[in-house]
DNA sequence: CATAAAGTTTAGCCGAGGTTACATTATCAT
DNA sequence: ATGATAATGTAACCTCGGCTAAACTTTATG
């Protein structure tokens, strides 16, 4: 079971096309990584703006409920969207959204309805949408986007 | 510009079935949420089953330059992997896949297959298709990924 | 065979995002 | 009015996944 003995230098370099296959996968990586990052902030200015059309005002413990996370988490994740001018509070207040955050708040619920619809137009269960939308939403390129759009209006049409 | 002054108490709870709706919406994020924290390992065996089909062995400057990262970042990375029993190597020497590795590393490839299948059969590019599966393969549950199947088939037979 | 070059490891830093325990403030009820 | 309770804030800790710099090992080469 021990690994065999290979030689450490690696071997010779592929050919141009699989370079270029190459650096075509670590753009693939990176973009994902970059998504990654965007979700918290995508996530947080959607629900603070379901919240206040729901309730009338963005509560951090309601949150802090919706997200499944303790308030604390909240606590340190709206002090950096506040940072980064997308939110607005102060101590002890409601949380409200800037108008830049409140752009990507609308730009975000619409994604995510139409990653939800797009599912659901392919026949996965609402439940299963909903839950997969929320992962996927920050993962689709425009072009993907669109692509989706396509599909649940000719499908809706169709039916 | 100042927010108004708003109570600290929260409404009065929703009702019965708005409850249901908020333990729905914290159990899609806390899935997004595993998912995320799967994506690493996932992609790391992955690529090390990749590498080792296309050029008979794992190295980390391989996998360093095809992630897109430091060689220290997959340095780190391989350490846990192979504290989960997902990869095994020894100083300075080549990566192997674990029998538990080999395994999870199929289901993704496969898995990422379908993903690159299905968008390009819904009328996305190869380079788009690419780069948003790497994303997406990791939140699609069961019942999505079957959906996607179906589409896949028919769309292949009916063109 | 000596040494340069390539690859790998280690040390130490950082920010994001999670936690528990405890302190503080605002609202509600008596 | 005041005291209990709910909400918010703060302190301290953790892991993950990035990074740079520097040391070390292996392989290739003159
Ligand atoms: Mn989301
Ligand atoms: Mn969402
Ligand atoms: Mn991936
Ligand atoms: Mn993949």
């Amino acid at each position: 079971m021990t690994p065999s003995r290979k030689p450490a230098r690696r071997k010779p370099a592929p050919s141009r096309s699989a370079a270029e296959q190459e650096a075509l996968r670590a753009t693939a990586f990176r973009t994902s990584r970059r998504h990654n990052a965007a979700e918290t902030e995508e996530d947080y200015v959607e629900l603070i703006d379901d919240l206040i059309r729901e309730r009338g005002e963005a509560r951090s413990v309601d949150m802090a409920q919706r997200l499944g996370v303790s308030h604390v988490t909240v606590a340190k994740t709206i002090r950096r969207l506040r940072d980064k001018e997308l939110i607005q509070y102060e101590p002890y207040r409601a949380i409200f959204l800037t108008p830049k955050g409140k752009s990507l708040a609308e730009r975000c619920r619409g994604r995510h309805q139409q990653v939800v619809d797009f599912l659901t137009a392919l026949g996965v269960s609402t439940r299963a949408a909903e839950v997969d939308a929320e992962g996927i939403e920050h993962h689709v390129s425009a072009e993907t986007l669109d692509a989706m759009r396509r599909f649940t209006r000719e499908r809706r049409k169709g039916s």
